[in-house]
DNA sequence: GATGAATGAGGGTTCATTCAT
DNA sequence: CATGAATGAACCCTCATTCAT
């Protein structure tokens, strides 16, 4: 007992208790699950707590802000789904390639992760920072965002197809749009209709943009 | 003044005044705006109200509730945004070409209309009903809507085009909300970067669905 | 009643309805009172509402911000002090006159407006604007105040009778602040002890500063 | 680790641990930082303890309540103040002589003791006991203080003059309070700004209380 | 002795809504 | 038609305090 107080084995070399961090976790699950269930607007603290079953307190324990609960939850899932996606991206040595990798493993993700890939699709359109910042013109300044992250920008992919032929003239930016947009509308879909089947989804845009980018032969 | 409120010779056949339509669209025009700048979750009654610089209680006096008020504008945008898609896509008569106008015609509405445009997107990504239904998952069933928004209806014009044999063979649905999201970000580009070109993304979306869907010769 | 309804003969010229004046008096009142009760610290708006027998809201309705209510009683305490204070001050003509006039008429004023001089004097002691400014700082700079306020700074009057030699030499500084000081203590004095006799006091305390600054014969 | 917890074999004569007395010593004095430093409102648990370095717990270990830890500060100086005033007042003979010393031995603390006195005058003014009463008001009644602080009452020193004829004729009462709010008021200048000269304001009281009160030749 | 975790009361504030005028 | 006034619920957040470890 004496040697449990003063040796501490439970502290983890980043400071965090295991405890502490177990309910660091608890508490973003909850996070997301609520606001995939109602929505960004109607996430209240107060809501979340019940999730779990404790006071509001118990999440200002834990997290300075309800801001900061919510960065919080965005920069986990991203760093999670920036790391798959970066690494399939990254098996691909072709532009067209990548592009396919890009989509399978966003899709892949979602499917894998529902709760955490519709959770950050709500945030994402509305979610603002006190000072008004959408998630993704945060993410271009104001948070420090996963390494891995840049491995969501499909400019580059673009960009290297264009310059080798491969694809065909077009905007990169309008295609990245519309790339993004189509990949984003799985969390809304399953979100009404849990039935909703990601992967054939994924196997049509694959198709898709395949097609709509491939110089023609 | 009691002659005023009772007689009412001025009262329209559908039992609107005048002013009391024009009011109305003052209203709903504040709304806009405001959704347009703030985002939905910053937008109260308050607000509304200070934009024409009124009191709040004008709002509530033409229209019942703050929901019925969103609903309104919702309707509003709605109706004229499917006249004239639906007059565009008429002109037409391949698959194609009906693709093609209804693509062109969404973003030329946009183009034109800001606005409305910039405020539909908003409460479509986050306008919850007082039951939890969203913007789309209201349309096909609680709000009566505007004969014409079937013209917001892709699944015809690819039916028509997969049976002629026009388009090659796909999943109508995954490629509907394909386009669906890629036309609905314009809006979300706009809001964002003011100068956003929304013909030059008009033009490149119709070349990729083009490519996408044409059956390959 | 059209009459009532069109003519609107109960707004002021400053845009505040009668009965508008009335309420934010009556805020103000019960303010003073619950501070002088219960100190700055145990001031929250619901103990004021509770004070008049209205909700939290009515306070918010009437004052933007708790901070702008507490400002607003310190302005309006400041201007009719001031006020009092200057009239008294400027009708005499030595420097010594002015200093008795000076130390008579805020204790007169103290003794006059018992509830207010007291909630100043808490107010003196532990309000603080959100950026963390004293009563007395924020009056330097921040807060516009009434003109007539000029009348409560001693320094000019101990700076005219040091310069006609009608008081000895001191440093002003240190006398203004003895002088004040003994004034705001009356405050205090009052609130333990409702039986203190505030004029008996003033006399005093005449006595004491004029003896104190005037040069020895 | 039980054993350390009963037998206690460092146990000092009033049963206090040698490091119990220096926490508690710690403890008081971070106190009496945060609230010189933020002032009383702004003073949380909390953020003394962050001022140390430890948790929360540790003061609620120490101390029962925040109230006591206050009340214990509050005696701490109090009776380090009181000793020293008491010891400079005695060594004087005359009632003139004693006044002066004891204004002098006030400020002479507040000097060499910023930080005790800060905190004390601004306990002064925005403490209240849970049932509400002030700080001098404890001092008479419900708090036990130590012998010495009566060092810090002015009157037996008043009337001993008065009776001699040394002084002239005033209220001693009301001659006290000015006495103890001007030389309270140095705390506040001493906040304000931290340049403020003690020693030179304590000359100028002296000088004008001793005008004040000597019998005129 | 000390910590981390959790609670619950209360604070200020926003906002849709109601109502008398 | 329109306004001003008021309400009450909900929200985020702070903080003293309790408790198991």
């Amino acid at each position: 007992m004496v040697h449990a107080l003063t040796v501490r084995s439970d502290t983890e070399p980043d400071g965090q208790t295991f405890l502490e961090a177990a309910r660091r976790a608890q508490i973003l699950r909850a996070t997301a699950e609520v606001i995939a269930e109602l929505g960004y607007a109607k996430t209240s603290l107060a809501r979340i707590a019940r999730q779990i079953g404790v006071s509001k307190g118990v999440i200002l324990y834990h997290f300075t802000d309800k801001d900061s609960l919510i960065r919080a939850l965005i920069w986990d899932v991203y760093e999670r789904g920036a790391a798959a996606i970066g690494a399939a991206v990254s098996r691909e040595h072709s532009a067209s390639g990548k592009l396919r990798a890009y989509i399978s493993a966003n899709l892949e993700f979602t499917a894998a992760h529902r709760l955490d890939a519709l959770a950050l699709v709500e945030l994402g359109s509305s979610y603002r920072t006190p000072e008004g910042l959408r998630l993704d013109q945060l993410a271009e300044q104001a948070m420090p965002l996963p390494h891995g992250l840049a491995a969501l920008d499909l400019l580059p992919i673009f960009q290297e197809g264009l310059r080798s032929g491969e694809f065909r003239e077009f905007e990169p930016a309008a295609m990245g749009i519309a790339v993004r947009s189509a990949i984003d509308s799985a969390g809304n879909c399953l979100s009404r209709d849990p039935g909703f089947d990601v992967r054939a989804f994924a196997a049509e845009l694959v198709t898709t943009f395949d097609l709509a980018t491939r110089r023609p032969t």
